[in-house]
DNA sequence: CCGCATACTGTATGAACATACAGTTACGCA
DNA sequence: TGCGTAACTGTATGTTCATACAGTATGCGG
């Protein structure tokens, strides 16, 4: 959907990048006029809704040169997360990482950086990098994240009958049976380890 | 100059900085008032202008998010340069390169690159990139970047009393002796050569 | 031939932004 | 003790910007 541009549409996007490159920051809708001429500031504006609509770029309203190239949106990073704020909440965003989502299936929403070894018999290691596709449904055997009260944790999820347990996979590690309220954050869709953490 | 900040003006140095890989584009006075709890945002724009003064950012008046960051600013690449036009005109840049001013003593304003093979014998090949620094003023044996009438040319200055040469450093090229107006744009402060040109 | 999308001109409006000026408080320096 | 600088509050002003609405011209698919 964001390749099937007008070739004046590209032209613009090229000139949005060419922007933010020179001048270290996106262009107003006038600047855009200007290099191409328009009388009319609105046939940039029109230009970005259409590059907006086939999800080439991402529209900040009101924001001024609020114009986002998705091609370098990335994922953001989530870190450890302040009790009772909501996941993605800005201040637990530790950044944001070049990581097109459509490489993991189902696409991924964000990256949680993962804390302590209670997941080290799945591969998942103190520091690692997951991938998590945000939804709120999951089937057993699945590794969620999950919120218990204000704790955000990783765990695989089980259903025996109507019990819910979340296991860690890590013999050090008691299975948590579920009892009070349990809200799924998340489905872990793939991980990402950092050379230093090798 | 852009090293002795107060630990305030480090931190919204710092926020620009997020603001720029979070957002794609730099903060507004607001939001920086924002983020830091001023109640006014003139706080920001105050910041903002002993920022500016100690050479951290550059302003861009009256643009909106019209913050940059010099770190990332780099130099001009000068190309070729065009009959009767100032060096450093827009036409001449080929773009900039990312690169510290403050690598070479005196700092550098500028590169140019080298055409031509008159300056072989002091290391200075076709295509490399000469690093400049903006004055009018020269010794007898530096390396200049000199505009002779509509030229600019990369030579040696000689001052024989009251005589002043470009001399080449290639046995090929014969000593210019200047007799018209000449003016020096710049003193050659380093140089740069690209892995290719090897 | 009609409807629809693209690519514009022209005009208008309100919110977002940059920025100046007048104060206040606290701190280090001479 | 007084002065300069840093770090603000509070207020004000005018421009920049985003963005909506009403048109026009062109080309393409049905």
């Amino acid at each position: 959907m964001a390749d099937d541009l007008t070739p004046r549409q590209r032209e613009i996007l090229d000139f949005i990048r060419n922007t933010l490159e020179v001048l270290g920051a996106p262009p107003t809708r006038a600047e855009i006029a200007g290099a191409f001429g328009f009388a009319s500031h609105n046939a940039a504006e029109e230009h970005l809704k259409a590059l907006a609509k086939k999800g080439a770029i991402v529209l900040d309203p009101r924001s001024a040169r609020g114009i986002r190239l998705v091609e370098q949106l990335g994922l953001p990073l989530i870190g450890s997360v302040a009790a009772g704020s909501p996941l993605l909440a800005v201040e637990n965003q530790l950044g944001r990482v070049q990581l097109a989502p459509q490489l993991f299936s189902p696409r991924a929403d964000y990256l949680l950086q993962v804390r302590g070894n209670s997941m080290t018999g799945a591969g998942i290691l103190d520091g690692d990098l997951l991938a998590v596709h945000k939804t709120t449904e999951a089937r057993s055997g699945q590794i969620v994240v999950a919120r218990l009260g204000d704790e955000v944790t990783v765990k695989r999820l089980r259903r025996r009958g109507s019990r819910i347990e979340l296991v860690a996979e890590n013999p050090d590690y008691a299975p948590i049976v579920v009892a009070g309220p349990l809200a799924i954050e998340g489905l872990a869709v793939g991980l990402i380890r950092n050379g230093s953490a090798l």
